[in-house]
RNA sequence: GGGUGGUUAGCUCAGUGGUAGAGCGCCUCGUUUACACCGAGGAUGUCGGGGGUUCGAAACCCUCACCGCCCA
């Protein structure tokens, strides 16, 4: 009777997925348009490292943005998914270098200009493998808008933003201590350098020679002694107290070095003597500053001792740990040696070395007043962090935060725009300005996270006012892993509202949890626990990925994965497939009006009823980022309610045709295209193609999201299918108790359906149960529901299972009656509860009541074994 | 050390005051024309321990224990 192309028997992902992505980009539906008069709806996409490949991370943060932007999208909104990728400073030029070493080169070898056209090279032939996998995901972003962060306008961006900065004081150069990886030569933040508990070594070490002042001090680090400017001493310590201000001799060295009084010396830590290395340690810094120690750097870039003047020159800085302690020990300086000692050392986010603090000029950002707007905009509700739960961890951090060392010893990056005269002269430079001639450029680059600040704005054509701009920024939602709150999130906060006059870069920042594996565990590669994404929609198909994590993503939590939970979407998905086929069969369709609401039966009055809620009640979740809320009703819905309630129904009802079966026809095909669209922001391969086989339309995309009205509901079709349930349940229950096999039909008496209201569903009830309406011998019977089953079961009733089963429910029901009878005979229960909870535990107790009546004379009535 | 989240069925997790839930797994039965990537039925919990508030606590408060994450 239907035009429409035939589904095939079953739901191939593979045979869909690739056609549909390149239809949708073909007629251009993810292009967003600036001058359209529809409100705009924004999320920028985290840009993944250009050296990246799609993990099971970004598919969630994908999943997740998808869903939003293609719902928005429905809703009428003009919906831009900005994507793009980050340059990624380090691991890029990490990438290189190593292709490098294997032909046995440096970047030196190449000098700085054709090593970075290198890297350019790299990224044109093997960068961005994460695109082309975002396809396959089924993002729905611009691709007409796809940025990089060293492109020439976000380039542009960068330098506009320095010299804002500058201008404002907000930048400046200075010589502190900052993290230094030895492996990548080159400074790190703070955030990038990993914490970690590893075994280390804990030592007492005597300073000053025999006979003259002698102190001991406690170390993990022994082998900076050489660079030591003094020892520190709490200046509550009596123990100290009179050798404050002597001189003791360095060994090795021969140094005499001050003992100063310092508060942040722990006179609990150690021997409470405490060796201040200014040029190599962070905390021995600030104290030296209070007190004018020098600051001796004794290691070079590559932490090879370095300028001590001793025999540990040249020695690696762990070599020398144990050659210092070797001979400290040789010459009776030791005292007491902890090891292993564990405690907490730093490492280098990106290549796991043990990070270095050292001494070194660096630029850096005053990050006080950007920290403190980015703060406010929070704490005012200019912007909304969800769930709300993680904004004490951003407020900890952001009113805390340190000054931001941007510069970095990396030829991949943003050059810093500043250049030095002859004369020391110091020059910043905009994206329009040129340098004076003779002067010489920063040899640095900027942190990569500097130029992924801009990203709301300079993806938007900034600092150009252009129509984007104008129409696209602020963004909607950020949406992102919690574990970047800082590194990323935090800082798009300070640049957005300096660059657009307090303007914030997005309303919301809804942050989702990490993928671990299926016990919860972090994956890593070394438990050998990191599943890939792609296997997964090879062997399931996208849509059954991104329904599981979609359905695993509650708010800033973390979700376990396991390749169990994709196959059961993926069943899902086939489940939804064959219901489309079954509709289709049965003559569903979309065209013409629903007919009229009152005019309806109870079971189409019910799925109709039960669609509203279901509509409502995820609108209401994906609104507010309960993406597992979402689907777990989705799928509840579409599983329990229409294919195995509804469906099920309407069969006898299509089986007799007529205008019953007319409605049905035009319900199912109602309720159909709307779930399909409800589900398409999860689904959206599968529910595209249902769709447009469905209604004859051309996309799903562009059509729009369904609406709700709880006017339209009918409680009353609510009570009287869930009696229907309870009947057909009760019956299989019984025949399942009594053996009867599933395929056998059974003659058997209805009575009291018409007293019950039911009369006009016994013919579904039997269609469903397989029970024929014939003149029998009916020995047994099943109450349920205020009706009455009689069975001819020509006399072989299983006397033993049905005794079973009737003891069982007794056993239910007095427990019940009890817990109630309880509650009524409490008088405190009486005189406070509401009268509603009161009123429902009276009924529950005469309902309670009646069902131990019932089954007692029924097993009373039971022939003996 | 500071902050923060958690402890509910075998596993992973929902559940913010009124008879404990889901998915997967498990047991039994079943190929009845949408679907075996299925259907029907079933079993499974001192809701971490202890105390308190309340007519009523998995939920609120206190306390202890254990696990995790972030920051130092």
């Amino acid at each position: 009777m239907s035009t429409r192309p035939e589904l095939a028997a079953a739901f191939t992902p593979a045979d869909i997925e690739g056609v549909l992505y390149k239809k949708w980009i073909e007629a251009g539906y993810f292009k967003a348009d600036a001058k359209s008069s529809k409100p705009p709806f924004t999320i920028v996409i985290p840009p993944p490292n250009v050296t990246g490949s799609l993990h099971i991370g970004h598919a969630l943060d994908h999943t997740l943005q998808d869903i939003l932007i293609r719902m928005k999208r429905m809703k009428g909104f003009e919906a831009l998914w900005l994507p793009g990728m980050d340059h990624a400073g380090i691991a890029t030029q990490n990438v290189v270098e190593k292709q490098l070493a294997a032909q046995g080169l440096s970047r030196h070898d190449l000098g700085r200009e054709d090593f970075v056209k290198k890297v350019w090279e790299w990224k044109a032939e093997s960068g961005g493998a994460i695109l082309d996998q975002m396809k396959r995901l089924g993002d729905s972003v611009d691709w007409s808008r796809e940025a990089f962060t060293m492109d020439a306008n976000l380039s542009h961006a960068v330098l506009e933003i320095f010299k804002r900065l500058y201008d404002a004081d907000l930048i400046y150069r200075a010589e502190r201590i900052i993290n230094w990886c030895p492996r990548c030569l080159t400074a790190l933040s703070d955030i990038e350098v990993d914490h970690k508990d590893i075994e280390g070594e804990f030592v007492q070490i005597t300073y000053g020679d025999a006979g003259e002042d002698q102190i001991s001090i406690a170390t993990t680090r022994p082998e900076t002694m050489l660079g030591d400017g003094a020892v520190a001493v709490n200046p509550d310590d009596d123990r100290y107290k009179h050798m404050i201000g002597k001189l003791v001799k360095l060994p090795y060295v021969n140094r005499m070095i001050p003992i100063i009084a310092d508060e942040l010396v722990d006179p609990e830590f150690g021997t409470g003597a405490v060796k201040v290395t200014a040029a190599h340690d962070p905390n021995d810094f600030e104290m030296a500053m209070r007190h004018n120690v020098p600051m001796v750097i004794i290691m070079n870039e590559n932490a090879v001792m370095a300028g001590t003047n001793t025999q540990f020159d040249g020695m690696d800085r762990f070599d020398a740990r144990r050659a210092v302690v070797e001979q400290l020990r040789k010459d009776g300086r030791i005292g007491w040696e902890k090891r292993p000692y564990m405690h907490s050392v730093g490492h280098c986010s990106r290549c796991d070395t043990i990070v270095e603090p050292r001494l070194s000029k660096q630029w850096f950002v005053k990050v006080a007043p950007l920290a403190k707007a980015a703060g406010d905009a929070v704490r005012d509700g200019r912007v909304k962090i969800e769930p709300e739960e993680l904004s004490p961890r951003y407020f900890e951090w952001i009113d805390n935060m340190h000054d931001w060392c941007i510069s970095r010893q990396l030829w991949w990056g943003h050059r810093i725009p500043v250049y030095y005269g002859p004369n020391g002269e110091v020059v910043v430079c905009g994206p329009n300005d040129t340098p004076p001639a003779g002067y010489e450029q920063d040899p640095d680059v900027l942190d990569t996270w500097f130029s992924s600040a801009l990203w709301p704005f300079s993806t938007l054509g900034w600092p150009a006012q252009s129509e984007d701009l104008a129409k696209f920024y602020p963004t909607s939602v950020l949406v992102t892993g919690y574990d970047i709150l800082f590194f990323w999130v935090a800082r798009m906060m300070m640049w957005g509202l300096f660059a657009m006059d307090g303007v914030q870069p997005f309303h919301t920042i809804a942050l989702h949890g990490l993928v671990r594996d299926k016990f919860g565990k972090k994956m890593s590669k070394s438990k050998g626990n990191v599943v890939d994404p792609i296997e997964f929609m090879d062997k399931y198909g996208s849509d059954a990925l991104r329904f599981t994590l979609a359905r695993g993503a509650n708010p800033g939590s973390d979700q376990a994965l396991a390749e169990e939970w994709i196959a059961g979407a993926r069943n899902f998905a086939t489940k939804l497939w064959n219901a489309t086929r079954f509709a289709n069969m049965n003559g569903a369709t979309t065209q013409g009006d629903l007919p009229e609401f009152d005019s309806l039966d109870d079971v189409n009055k019910w799925i109709l009823t039960r669609l509203d809620e279901t509509v409502a009640d995820v609108d209401q979740y994906l609104e507010k980022f309960e993406f597992a809320k979402a689907c777990e009703l989705i799928y509840h819905f579409a599983w329990d309610d229409l294919c195995d309630w509804y469906l099920e129904l309407t069969k006898s009802s299509f089986a007799k045709g007529g205008s019953a079966a007319t409605d049905t026809q035009r319900v199912l095909g109602h309720v159909l295209d709307q779930l399909l669209r409800l589900m398409h922001p999860m689904m959206p391969f599968i529910t595209e193609e249902l769709w447009c086989n469905l209604t004859g339309e051309e996309t799903l995309v562009t059509a729009a999201w369904p609406k709700f009205d709880p006017s339209k509901r009918d409680e009353a079709s609510i009570a009287a299918v869930a009696k229907v349930q309870d009947i057909v349940t009760e019956i299989r229950r019984f025949r399942n108790d009594q053996g009867i096999k599933t395929s056998a039909r059974v003659i058997a008496r209805f009575n009291g359906m018409k007293e019950a209201g039911l009369a006009s569903y016994e013919d579904a009830i039997r269609f469903i149960v397989r029970c024929d309406n014939e003149d029998g011998n009916f020995t047994s019977k099943v109450e349920v529901a205020g009706i009455t089953v009689e069975f001819d079961l020509s006399g072989a009733i299983d006397i033993k299972a049905e005794r079973a089963r009737l003891t069982k429910d007794l056993a239910a029901a007095e427990k019940d009656r009890n817990t109630a009878k309880v509650k009524i005979e409490n008088e405190g229960f009486m005189a406070k509860a509401p009268m509603e909870v009161v009123q429902e535990i009276r009924q529950r107790l005469a309902d309670t009541t009646a069902d131990i009546e019932r089954i007692t004379s029924a097993l009373a009535a039971l022939p003996a074994e």
